[in-house]
DNA sequence: GATTAATGCAACTTTTTGGTTGCATTTAAT
DNA sequence: ATTAAATGCAACCAAAAAGTTGCATTAATC
């Protein structure tokens, strides 16, 4: 036998995916950490009534100080998440989802990675 | 007018979710916090292969010392994204996916509240 | 022009993180 | 019984993160 039908080659490319993702994505790890902090959760949830709000306002929902949230609002900047407009003298933040949507993608491929290996396993079993 | 069509409170529902799961949930923020870290991404990539893993094994893929990697391996399995199994005098890990399939629903949750949030944005502006 | 609101900038402290080394312990193999 | 492999445990270190305070700056407003 070949070794390789269709569905086989289909598990290896996202496998490979996965990997090349993993590897060369710089990024990658930089969007997860941003996401690790509940303050940085929670001013996202906030970002996604779709508007741009002022650092005065997204202060108003935290236990910290105004140069703590910019401190937030800055990681989330860097890992491209979030950007900033300025209006007068307000600094304007907004959601920015792509990021995010890539990060998502990444989990997906997880999922599906991790489903693939269990189909695999239970067919050796079963010609076991 | 009511002011709530069907769509809207779907909308509303979903924003509710978000929140409230943001607000609520320790773990969501560990989850997020152990994925940011290239090395621990690499690992998972690995570990989505769907074997056990011996820390020997895990740390050949990496430029940092076992022990290194064992504390490492420490922080996804506090997250609950890695779970071990003791094996002779080995100690085997494997991908445990709850966690990471909770964290990328809350990532698509992110994405429709979003998009729910444009579609608003662009009915008041074209109601204007 | 003086005032005030919103923010920027910088220094500083504390805690956490990522990593190491050294040695002890457990378990398999000879 | 000895030896070797795989790991556990603890102390330690450096760098980064999270947060603070104090003061300077910018830009509306009266």
């Amino acid at each position: 036998m070949s070794g390789h039908n269709d569905s086989t080659m289909h598990a290896n490319q996202n496998e490979n995916d996965l990997h090349a993702i993993v590897q060369t994505s710089e990024t990658l790890a930089n969007v997860f950490a941003a996401l690790g902090d509940p303050t940085r959760l929670k001013l996202i949830a906030v970002l996604c009534a779709g508007g741009a709000f002022s650092i005065a306002q997204l202060t108003a929902n935290t236990e910290i100080s105004r140069q703590g949230v910019t401190k937030h609002l800055q990681v989330l900047a860097d890992a491209g998440v979030v950007r900033d407009v300025k209006l007068g003298r307000e600094r304007l933040w907004q959601l920015e989802p792509g990021q995010i949507e890539e990060a998502k993608r990444t989990l997906e491929m997880i999922g599906r990675q991790w489903d693939v290996a269990l189909t695999k396993l239970k067919a050796f079993a079963e010609s076991a």
